[in-house]
DNA sequence: GCGCTCTATGTTAGCGCTGTCATAAACTGG
DNA sequence: CCAGTTTATGACAGCGCTAACATAGAGCGC
């Protein structure tokens, strides 16, 4: 190791010493030593890097042979540092074992693809609190966009998005006014729609399953929306089981088994997605309760598994992969907030499976 | 736009005008803001941010008082680079839409909730050229760790994994060998593992019903495996389908379907995964088929799908969340590279279930 | 060859932090 | 009460890169 604290005397900088890459330490390789090796400046390598024009063929050659020769990979914090731009983007979600937020992250990472950004992903397991704090150590990385699923947030998440001035997408949701972009659907509308479309086929004695509200507000616009259809035709829920915990297939299957002891009458049960939907369905097969035939049961999301079911679940598919992708590509295409925000509307579709 | 081409008279270099922020960018405030405010150096700033001592008490509360008062948000990139600590971890996932993946992500971000880490997630689509770039950027970010799904990559990306000094997990497979640390179980010895079991239980008449081997190795592994256990028993296969694409609900009963079309004598059929399978168990659920009594199911993972089903699924159980805490846990936990790689057996476990 | 344009490359000055060492007070204790 | 410590704070020099401007040639019309 040059450079001991004891030399005294001397020139101590006898030259920055730039003997190539001799030990190559843990960190290494910089701009300087591809350009010392290309005998070109660190400009040159970094425009070649980055393609930037005018670069005469012969030099980019040499240079990315140096590059390649003394494997240099660029430091991204230094770049983005000097540009002031970060090429990455944040984004929060509440979970990943529910299913629809992986595919909206598969949605973001398709439209990210060949961009040169990168995903910065923080899970904040239904916790606003939690959220509040992903998203500022998020903005700590100077993202160039923030996607957050949902419209909820505390004051203090609220107005670090907004004082951060980079564009934000609230997705999955449309019910209430966004910072910026919101792209999604209305939960509210799809419950309504929901409760409509099993009225004009005739249904008339409603059951709900349901999951953690607390946790999944969305969930709950869609039940509002739902009661909401149905007061408008006089009527109410006959009966309903919330569960309390995440959403899943055993938590659907027992909450009907229950949901079924203490009201034998209903005709239809209205979950709070295919999940417990589809739970629901497995309830009906192992106690020979015929979908549709005696018991109607109708779901959210549109998921693979209930389509892919002996009878297809009848639900209502939202577009998760688009929603995902919609946000980022809006977000790229400007990057600076508009005056106003915006609302893209995803929709959704009826599908009508066989189980109701 | 200033500066137009047609501007051919006066002092175009009216000063290099180098006096503070000019034009102040989009970019703000700044630990010399904070400073200013606080009435102390930056450094003092600085230290009361990352907890360092010795700070005064009504020191650390004037700062942080001066923090919230401007909306200060530390620069990670500025910090990374000073400190050359990114506090970024690097994750490499083939897919989202398969839940064992998400799974494990979940285990990652349980570990690094309040290590002050972030992931930087990237999705490889099952493509080892993908998985090298992807690699190639998020060591850009100088991770302090890399986590990547598989042990199977391209020279390049296992060079540069190498090259470049920090730590790299290897996980769900501990088939071969890893670069630095391989957390997971072994795939074939699963598969074998499975043949035995299900050899033990007197099933002679085996198929097998999996996906796109090209994509996912660790499935053949497994089916290597069970072909093993039969072999030592002087057996084979009968048939087999293979579903061309990523597995689902969808394809393992169709798959089931075609398969019983082709050989009406299998007494058990060995899923790829227990997606596959339960769409195996929705199969018989319509064709009238008694899972076990008529033909025995068996899958691999242990979801939850699986064991929600009417006849719940006989698999075996993969800790995906444990390997990627584990993952994680062990590389915060030493920051050197080891001499010598490592191999973490997280392991698996038969969930006898009712399908076989 | 003279001015003029391009094209290709270089020089300089930071980006916003933190490591390192230096320094100023505030305490010891004999 | 003064050297010796401890505690609290500051000055300064980069980290590795890029924006902005500067400059050296090459090519060109006349």
């Amino acid at each position: 190791m040059p450079g001991t604290k004891s030399m005294k005397t001397a020139e101590t900088k006898a030259k920055p010493a730039v003997g190539r890459r001799l030990t190559q330490r843990r960190q290494g390789v910089t701009l300087a030593d591809v350009a010392r090796v290309a005998d070109v400046s660190e400009i040159t390598v970094s425009r070649i890097l980055r393609n930037q024009e005018p670069i005469a063929e012969a030099t980019r050659q040499r240079v990315l042979e140096a590059v390649r020769s003394v494997g240099y990979v660029p430091n991204r914090l230094a770049g983005g540092l000097a540009s002031s731009g970060s090429k990455l983007v944040g984004v929060v979600v509440p979970s990943l074992t529910n299913i629809v937020f992986p595919e909206v992250l598969e949605g973001i990472q398709s439209a990210l693809a060949g961009t040169g950004f990168q995903a910065v992903i923080g899970v904040s397991n239904y916790d606003l609190g939690l959220e509040a704090e992903l998203i500022a150590s998020l903005l700590a990385w100077r993202p160039e966009a923030m996607v957050i699923a949902g419209l909820e947030h505390t004051p203090a998440a609220r107005s670090m998005l907004e004082g951060s001035g980079v564009r934000v997408a609230e997705i999955m949701e449309i019910d209430s006014e966004p910072i910026d972009l919101a792209v999604g659907h209305s939960h509210r509308q799809a419950g309504f729609d929901t409760g409509r479309y099993l009225l004009d086929k005739g249904y008339r004695r409603f059951g709900y399953i349901g999951h953690d509200w607390a946790a999944d507000r969305r969930a709950k616009l869609r039940h509002d929306g739902v009661v909401a259809a149905l007061g408008e035709q006089g009527l109410r829920l006959v009966g309903s089981a919330i569960h309390d915990g995440p959403s899943s297939t055993a938590a659907g299957r027992d909450c009907l088994a229950s949901l079924r002891l203490a009201h034998s009458d209903l005709d239809v049960v209205v979950f709070s997605n295919d999940d417990m939907a589809t739970g629901g369905v497995f309830h009906c097969l192992s106690a020979g309760i015929v979908p549709k035939a005696d018991l109607a049961l109708f779901g959210f999301n549109g998921l693979d598994i209930g389509q892919a079911l002996p009878t297809p679940l009848s639900t209502m598919r939202s577009n998760r992969f688009l929603t995902g992708k919609t946000a980022i590509e809006r977000l790229l295409a400007q990057r600076d907030r508009p005056a106003h925000f915006e609302i893209i509307d995803t929709g959704y579709q009826i599908l009508p499976g066989a189980t109701a």
